[in-house]
RNA sequence: GCCCAGAUAGCUCAGUCGGUAGAGCAGAGGACUGAAAAUCCUCGUGUCCCUGGUUCGAUUCCGGGUCUGGGCA
């Protein structure tokens, strides 16, 4: 059976490059697992491979929603199985690049069977309900209705609450009485995971900066002003919340200057490499690369070819 | 040169009516089941600028000094 290889690590980590590198060594089609780079439109500031790059290592799952459109782990993880069941009856090697965690442990470990969708207007009244009485009254609605919940569920989170008593809602049984019925899988296919990392955290650090004053001289400040002509878009889309795009339309809003948005931009990228890393240290099975060494694309490409049984 | 105001955690600052101090931000660690680049949780010993004095005891009061703002010349 074909293998599915999964390239993970923080952003600015340098999966694109490697990834642009295994292409051309291997017979394998990439398969994007970024919850930003699916917008079009949103190139610069996700850091989107560059069209070039997408010419020559097409990239799946980029562009594929406007960015008043909202996606999820569950749609991913559907839209992904598909693509690796594709990409394997061509004889291909699906290989799974991004930094989203979430969307690689679900794609991992698959999701609750039968669990809704969102339901947009029970999440706006909910909200409604969080911002007047607070996310301690909707514990206590959630805990009134479903005790089990307060063991599992983080109580002080108001997404996790709202989720829970969305789930709730609309089908009358508890979030955990899905998660009780969830069958543990092991993944349908072989897995090779590499993770990606800069060695020093200082490392990270230097990249992550460097990265976000180009994205500025690339003109960042221009995509998003485009972005605020469509009058679909608020700062309350997943979209507009993601890293560096939300703090550019804070500042064109007038919340505060080019200078704090840029040291809040940088900051906000270096929240999400550690919370990134935080999922990786964890993760089982993961082959890590040092991507300040220059031997790592050898080395990864080694790592493949020595645990592939398939010679391919 | 003179006057005024500051000098406390990496940064911005609060505070101690004299008993060696605490917020926000940053940073670190963690959680994560249809928003996840989201959302949430935990973690704060630092010559309280230096130096004399008063005091049982000074970061806190007084004197001198240094530096940084601002004002006047």
């Amino acid at each position: 059976m074909l293998p599915v290889v999964f390239l993970m690590g923080p952003t600015a980590s340098g999966k694109t490059g490697l990834a642009m590198e295994l292409v051309d060594r291997f017979p394998c089609d990439i398969i994007s697992v970024d919850s930003a780079m699916i917008y079009r439109g949103m190139n610069i500031g996700t850091a989107k491979p560059s069209a070039a790059e997408l010419a020559r290592a097409p990239h799946q799952l980029i562009d594929i929603l406007d960015p008043h459109e909202t996606w999820s782990a569950a749609a991913f993880c559907d839209a992904a199985t598909n693509l690796i069941a594709d990409c394997h009856a061509k004889g291909r090697i699906p290989l799974l690049t991004g930094g989203t965690m979430m969307y690689f442990k679900a794609l991992m470990d698959g999701m609750a069977e039968g669990l809704p969708e969102t339901a947009p207007e029970i999440r706006a009244q909910l909200q409604l309900r969080l911002n007047n009485a607070g996310c301690a009254e909707l514990a206590k609605d959630l805990v009134s209705m479903d005790s089990a919940c307060a063991t599992r569920i983080d109580l002080q989170n108001p997404q996790r609450v709202i989720r829970a008593l969305e789930v709730f809602m609309t089908t009358g049984r508890s979030i955990t009485a899905y998660w009780d019925e969830q069958s543990s899988r092991v993944p349908p296919w072989p897995l090779l995971q590499i993770a990606l990392n800069p060695g020093e955290r200082a490392q990270l650090h230097l990249r992550i900066e460097q990265r976000f004053r180009k994205m500025l001289t690339d003109g960042f400040e221009q995509e998003v002003l485009q972005l605020r002509r469509d009058p679909r878009l608020h700062a309350d889309l997943p979209s507009i919340r993601s890293v560096g795009y939300r703090q550019m339309w804070e500042h064109l809003d007038g919340a505060y200057s080019y200078e704090a948005m840029i040291e809040k931009g940088i900051i906000a990228t270096r929240q999400l490499a550690k919370k990134q890393l935080t999922w990786l240290r964890r993760w089982p099975d993961l082959a890590w690369f040092d991507s300040t060494d220059s031997l790592t694309t050898e080395n990864a490409c080694r790592f493949l070819s020595e645990n592939n049984k398939m010679g391919f």
